[in-house]
DNA sequence: TATCATATTTTGACATATCAAAATTTCTGG
DNA sequence: CCAGAAATTTTGATATGTCAAAATATGATA
């Protein structure tokens, strides 16, 4: 029975564990300003969650979830996932707006709901943005995409993860059809401009910057 | 921005206002047990309530929701009845599970996401229990309906709401055919032994105490 | 009307979650 | 290595929501 704010913060030190490549531990800065808070909040914070054996919590040190509070990290994905889906595939959201609805109703959903929802939506793996959803056991796989940036000249990709729930970046992506799932070219690299262009079924090609480019992960198709 | 808990004393407030026939003012008693709460801590609640002229409070009176006290309360039981449709609906979760689920899910969602709710099931007018629906304008409207205990003997009737939420008494009208919706016909009216003999479909009659059929209200079936 | 049961309010305490600002520690560049 | 910058922790405060127990008011009854 954590309650919706340790809950929130679990999620959060999970997503930086993995965001941030120095190490795996997340400092009291980078919590807070994931969190919103102050400094000071995330170190009171940090000490109770440390309490509870939820993380590892070292003195100017920072921080780092024990198995128990990956454990809860991850069924909070999981919930925020799957109501991602539920939200875009049966009451017809847009998926720029998804989020946040989420992120309320993933502490209000008792597991034999989601475990209805998830039946219902046919046991998806990944949720409108591309991200994977935790399974029920606490597991989560993450396949190895490239990002736009990184695929040669002239490729077929298929786009497979969106990486920015920023509403505009999301309309952006939706504008040019680069949703999840899409077939798109990438017509030129220009290492120069810092910049890429790709073109997505019958529209016109878009040229984007190598940081929104960043953004968007995909899969080589073959041949 | 009220919190859940001020939401869910004004949804509170409101239900006791309706039930109790004593005037329209929830004493600090009722309101506590309905919360369950101490006396004490409704004290000091019906008095913030107050502060922010959601209820009117007489010290030692009691307590009445004001305009807008009775604005927010409707709009909570109308999220709280229309996602108890959804989850019986659209999910296929039990009638007698959706009213715990729907207490939590009632506070965590957008009107937007409401809407849509709405929609996706075709505007519904009462939930899974025969409990009318507020509109999105603040309006509630209370059939005239007749409890089975104040039927004549041998008529006609269509089951239309069920008062009680208590999973055992939801179980049991289940098992005897006597949801919302159902016909039936009211065999015998014992009122020496306080009793009600009910049966429909091809189930077998069923005796039930008047304390019971008191809480099924029914519309005559003309003819 | 005086008394007593019952309802209500008040008081003092606690838990959680937050902030601003002061104090302290750690890191870094010269 | 040492001074200043940056990060972190501590301190003192606030808001919300709750309880137990003491104090007080109300209302029925004898
Ligand atoms: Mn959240
Ligand atoms: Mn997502
Ligand atoms: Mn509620
Ligand atoms: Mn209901």
């Amino acid at each position: 029975m954590p309650s919706s704010t340790v809950e929130n913060y679990l999620k959060r030190i999970f997503l930086e564990q993995q965001a941030e490549p120095t190490g795996d531990i997340v400092s009291m800065k980078n919590l807070a300003g994931a969190m919103g808070v102050t400094a000071g909040t995330a170190t009171s914070m940090a000490k109770s969650l440390a309490d509870s054996k939820l993380v590892a919590y070292e003195p100017y040190g920072g921080v780092k979830l024990t198995a128990r509070g990956r454990t809860v990290a991850l069924r909070v994905l999981r919930r925020h996932r799957l109501i991602e889906c539920l939200l875009v595939e049966a009451l017809g959201l847009d998926w720029s707006e998804v989020h946040d609805e989420a992120e309320k109703l993933e502490h209000a959903i008792s597991d034999k709901l989601l475990d209805r929802i998830d039946e219902f939506l046919g046991f998806p793996s990944v949720d409108p943005h591309g991200d994977p959803i935790p399974t029920a056991g606490g597991e989560i796989r993450h396949s190895a995409l490239t990002a736009l940036t990184e695929v040669e000249q002239g490729a077929e990709v298929r786009i497979a993860r969106v990486l920015d729930q920023d509403e505009q970046f999301l309309r952006f992506v939706d504008r040019h059809m680069l949703r999840p799932g899409t077939r798109a070219r990438v017509l030129v690299q220009d290492h120069a401009a810092e910049a890429v262009t790709v073109q997505s079924g019958k529209l016109p090609a878009v040229t984007m910057g190598r940081t929104a480019a960043a953004k968007i992960m995909v899969e080589l198709i073959k041949g």
